[in-house]
DNA sequence: TCGAAGTGCTACGGAATTCGTAGCGATGGC
DNA sequence: GCCATCGCTACGAATTCCGTAGCACTTCGA
């Protein structure tokens, strides 16, 4: 399952989830990220951008149409994970 | 957001993947995932442990309930996936 | 009672990944 | 000229992951 290798990669969850519904420089996604390595950004986002999921417009980094897509299911997870972090905090 | 740290961390997301409906022996499990390292899947297992998705019955490895919902959650990624990969090839 | 085979799991050395910091070349005001 | 910002890279240290071997334990048939 080629997805889970590429969302099982550090901060590729993370930057999609930044990315949802915002368009964001180089270094506004990486402070965004907790100032993460930009090595490391820059690697996520040469991935994300080969598989469609990413691309570099004028006004910055920002999701495709698939990538939005993308950004939607994990909107869901994130729903649910929250419902279940409640939970677990009692 | 705890969940993105849980689950971005290499084969997290194919243990729970392979747990999905099964109950495996951690070596079976070893097996499912490509004959992952033990040593990360006993890391993998025992922060998926933590976070109460999975369990170690007498029978093996399995998902708890939590587990299972979030094995729905990840279906459904999964089947958009499928969807997107296929638009992809063409 | 003695293997033999299966269980979960650990040790350990080397490879791959990530991190943190510094900085490059380009571009755009002023 | 000067400064700020842009995307991005270099590089050494820290962390994580991999692959192999094997330990302690249980079960089961002989």
């Amino acid at each position: 399952m080629i997805l889970w290798d590429a969302l099982g990669r550090r901060w590729a969850l993370r930057v999609l989830w930044e990315l949802r519904g915002n368009t964001l420089s180089f270094r506004a996604l990486r402070a965004a990220c907790d100032d993460i390595s930009p090595t490391v950004l820059n690697s996520r986002l040469r991935e994300l951008r080969e598989l469609g999921f990413v691309e570099l417009t004028d006004e910055g980094y920002a999701l495709t149409k698939d990538g939005s897509e993308l950004g939607d299911q994990l909107l869901r997870l994130t729903r649910w994970a929250k419902r279940w972090h409640e939970r677990r905090e009692g």
